[in-house]
DNA sequence: CTGATTATTGTCCCACTGGTCAATTGTTGA
DNA sequence: TCAACAATTGACCAGTGGGACAATAATCAG
């Protein structure tokens, strides 16, 4: 029953590598001897521990994910009012250790293969709802529900397109600007939404 | 001096046969043969007429952008007040004809590869700058210039949003919802913005 | 008509890829 | 100590891909 240490760290070194080649080769020039030389390992381990090519790419994809998760994860903890909730997981999302062009290059070639993927496609949904129900804890407290839906999405939305264009066009957005861009967005909207039915305005800014 | 006419043809035809299989295979799917298969003629022909795979696929990135210049350019006529203009570039990039998934899907492979394609690079510059200044040429007649420019680049980025979830998930955003996010985006941002320094406030309901 | 140019095909080659497998080398637990 | 087992390697294979090329057909200018 115990699994062995080994093999999960073996495991998550060639996740970590698979991601790395993606990132320099697009998954395109991605193979698996280019994943065993950059883990520094032979080819024939890589396909002992995941069963095919694909299967090596969903976990990247999975790996990823998680560093994302975690940025935010930890900058909810200290948010307690809606507003923080909301702050908290927009700037995770900009998180400069992993908003950068070649993590965004990686992440691209993954959901170029989503639409012939569908364990890809399982994660991207998973990342995408949880990002989505993240926002909604924070919106329901400031805005009436069907409001609070529109602007979730539309914030997703904004940032995943900000993520694009820092991966076509690396020198066009900085951190700064993109987190302005979402902010003032979320600012715009929230002026033009209805107040919470539950709630009184005083809690808002609280 | 003067070009082939058939030759013209058959580049269109292997362009477009290109950008098909981009649709079903990806980037990463993609071959030549796979491209001669689908307009019907053998794989010589094809580097007859290009280089070689990356000059073929930049052509495709091309021809793929000429359907949607040519959608926006035609709402655009009619287009006279400022806000009509917005609204033309707006629909237009949702028209119904190419707002599919399937063709999001080679889009996306393209943008895959523009870190790694410094021609697919120039052509996505191109593509975005394009839409920025059309954009800007409704914006500047509602808000002062500071304004029109963060909100041209928000639109943008939220139509890239937009797209990029069509691809990942096909269902979750439809045309009209997509349409009215970007709508909700504009009048929000519109509402908390200054008005242009030169134009009255009259000149922008008529 | 004819010579030159262009279009088109099919073949060939070589590098590389994903994946299998037998063999080797630790590692460990009794 | 030794047997069982996990980790790791390198060789191997069949299939495929990009691209070069020579040969052939079609087109066209004069």
């Amino acid at each position: 029953m115990k699994l062995t240490r080994l093999s999960d760290i073996r495991r998550k070194e060639l996740r970590q590598a698979a991601f790395a080649v993606l990132q320099r080769e697009g998954i395109a020039g991605a193979t698996i001897e280019k994943v065993a030389a950059q883990a520094g390992a032979s080819k024939g381990i890589v396909l002992h521990y995941f069963r095919d090519k694909r299967e090596l790419f969903e976990h990247a994809m999975r790996e990823s994910n998680l560093v994302l998760r975690d940025a935010v994860v930890a900058r909810l903890k200290g948010a307690h009012t809606p507003m923080e909730r909301l702050d908290a997981v927009i700037d995770g999302n900009f998180e400069p250790h992993f908003f950068q062009p070649s993590l965004c290059h990686a992440w691209l070639s993954l959901c170029a293969e989503v639409p012939r993927d569908e364990k890809l496609k399982r994660i991207q949904r998973v990342i995408h709802s949880r990002m989505r129900s993240n926002l909604l804890s924070g919106l329901r407290g400031l805005v009436v529900e069907a409001d609070a839906n529109d602007i979730a999405f539309g914030i997703t939305t904004l940032i995943d397109g900000l993520w694009l264009r820092l991966g076509l066009q690396p020198g066009s957005v900085s951190r700064d600007y993109a987190l302005r861009q979402v902010k003032d967005y979320v600012a715009a909207r929230l002026a033009s939404a209805e107040l919470p039915p539950a709630t009184r305005p005083a809690s808002v800014g609280a």
